[in-house]
DNA sequence: TAGATTGTTAATCGATTAACAATC
DNA sequence: TAGATTGTTAATCGATTAACAATC
């Protein structure tokens, strides 16, 4: 559909779920049309930052009236990509896991996680929030049959990268890794890191240096 | 101590935890030395961005040898802040919750949960993974008494903010926030943020943006 | 010594912010 | 029309990368 031929830059992606989940609320309460100013004021974001960021991501408005909200949400879904649904795996029925298994937010970006693997014999063959937990043996199996693209990694961070690897050679697209460790993959799989600890230290470090400077 | 008046850059920050993960490592495998472009091949990180990295963090090495071991998990730990202990307490024993308060990584920095909050009498008064959940009518009170200045929210998004303004006005001064939503709070408060929608979303687009330029 | 590595200074690159024109 | 808002072009800022000197 055109629109979005140029590549958006990171940081942008990072705030574009954010302008996304607040237009939502919008339209449920029956707005028809968004400004940058307004998406400032709620979201601490420079009106001029958003107003790039809208630009990035193929919206178009109209000068005075703003940003068409059904418009925009779609624009905003399908830089995103999340204008189709995915289903998903996940390997590691651990304290994580079972969370992720769990999680609402998976409805909103269109994902489905269909199954889990554990390696625990105990867990396989549970069901951990009406999602059946599997044997690692089926891994490749199960991701071929239902052609899954979308892998999400909760495992402890020793067997990640072996399962990363498996992953990619099944045919897996997308790495969620939730792993504290760096996985290394061919450039045509794409891995998103989520690593709480640092995440964790980043928030030490910012509490500490502001004790400080006081 | 001086050291580190410098401030540190939020990408540099993020890069820390990794050099410092398999610095640990190393150490535990005797080693005694590390260069920039050893932790370049472990990590994939350019080694000129690992040198700036570690004159960020205040690190001194040696020409020809490297950094020494010891030093440089000195040096790290403190541009983390993960020097001294600290404890913390979570609100939001949902799933997410639940997990988090079984977490390991947790102890690698430092941190440790001494209590839970919800709002659900069923939990009030349970232990998960050895952690008491408490009232959340309790929430000032405890912090106050025991001084905690760290806190995680796991709750749902629609609380979140109200939490967050009745810790800051306990006295917490670093919120690890786990909800989906953009939290405001005064100069004083830490807030960093682990919105799995958003990262999820940003992991999406990638994906799709991948499959478009095949 | 020679060579590898750190430390430092400069160049490049990209994101953010500012300024202003276009438009409904 | 007047004013608010988008769209666009330019300026600023900061992080990354490159080049090279210093040193063990």
């Amino acid at each position: 559909m055109s629109g979005g031929m140029v590549s958006i830059s990171t940081p942008t992606l990072r705030r574009l779920p954010h302008y996304l989940r607040e237009i939502r609320k919008m339209k449920s309460n029956g707005k028809q049309y968004v400004s940058c100013t307004k998406l400032s004021d709620i979201t601490g974001i420079l009106p001029i930052t958003v107003r790039k960021d809208m630009q990035q991501a193929g919206a178009v408005g109209k000068p005075k009236t703003g940003y068409d909200v059904e418009q925009v949400i779609v624009a905003l879904e399908t830089a995103l990509g999340l204008d189709n649904d995915r289903e998903a795996i996940l390997i590691g029925a651990g304290n994580l896991g079972y969370a992720l298994l769990g999680y609402k937010g998976f409805n909103l970006c269109g994902v489905d996680i269909i199954a889990a693997f554990d390696s625990d014999i105990k867990k396989i063959g549970q069901e951990y929030h009406d999602k059946k937990i599997l044997s690692l043996s089926m891994l490749e199996d199960i991701i071929e049959r239902f052609n899954i693209k979308l892998a999400i990694i909760a495992t402890p961070p020793e067997p990640a990268q072996k399962i990363a690897d498996r992953l990619a050679a099944a045919g897996i697209t997308g790495i969620w890794n939730f792993s504290p460790v760096i996985i290394k993959v061919s450039d045509e799989v794409v891995v998103q890191n989520v690593d709480l600890t640092v995440s964790l230290s980043v928030l030490l470090s910012r509490v500490s240096k502001k004790k400080k400077t006081d």
